[in-house]
DNA sequence: TAAAGATACTTGATATAAGCAAGTAAATTT
DNA sequence: AAATTTACTTGCTTATATCAAGTATCTTTA
């Protein structure tokens, strides 16, 4: 397999997914989160307490962007945040009760999204489905 | 493997591939164009004369805010508009010279930026990569 | 065949997402 | 202790996308 042939093989992949992706978007519309606060919440819930600074090694989004979507999720009561006491630069950020069962929604939402999407797949076609897509991490982000 | 397995890892390969294809999309910035903009320039090129109703077949634009980028793109001489003889409500639209040009730099930056991603891999790897793709895209897509 | 409905495209107004730059306050380095 | 860096915030602007209403033409149907 020539090398032009792998960059068109991912290219064409990338053309379609990027629409799929669209569509993922949208059906975030109702829930009132974008796909970046979607992540955001589900960053939060995977490290914990955390910071602005720690989120952003994930999502490197512009800080003052980060700042006012933080901002506004607490003013939303999904997150709070606290002066931490070792660096009082720092504020640290959790999900509140409210946040913990909205990020819930929005995990199944996103999982629902993800199995309708598979759906019209048998079982072993949706196991060589995650297995092609868990080959590619491994190789893109080797996990 | 069960289902739930099956949607973690699908999932977990989005929140990935939403931030690789974020800075795809970034190194479009210095060319003018968006991501958008180049998708239109290059389902143009794929369908040669075609109309802003087959472009949205692909695309699925809001049909106002394609019309204004068709327009933007006709105003920077990259597209050119003729109004079709069968059928007076339609507009046949083709690239321009400069407009073939302006394509092939867009698909070449495409093309770096991906062999750029897939640089680390060794060839067997990078061959791993593409078959995976195709896998999916045939599962997923249907090609 | 004339009216009703559908299709192709456009335009004005507006929303949403994101980024830049300048700034404050606290920590770290020199 | 001054200079630099880090963490976060805020005002302003741009980019991207959507909604709704409208024009012109074509197609259907009564």
């Amino acid at each position: 397999m020539k090398e032009i042939e792998i960059i068109h093989s991912i290219r064409k992949f990338n053309r379609n997914y990027v629409r799929s992706i669209g569509l993922l978007e949208k059906s975030f519309l109702n829930t009132g989160y974008s796909l970046t606060e979607s992540h955001i919440l589900y960053i939060v819930k995977e490290q914990g307490k955390t910071t602005a600074t720690e989120i952003n090694k994930v999502l490197n989004l512009d800080e003052g962007y980060l700042s006012r979507i933080i901002k506004k999720l607490i003013s939303n009561s999904i997150l709070t945040k606290e002066k931490s006491k070792d660096d009082k630069r720092v504020f640290k950020i959790s999900l509140t009760e409210k946040g913990i069962k909205e990020q819930q929604k929005l995990d199944d939402l996103s999982s629902d999204s993800v199995a309708g999407i598979i759906s019209h797949l048998s079982l072993p076609e949706q196991e060589e489905l995650a297995h092609s897509f868990n080959k590619i991490m491994g190789l893109l982000y080797g996990e």
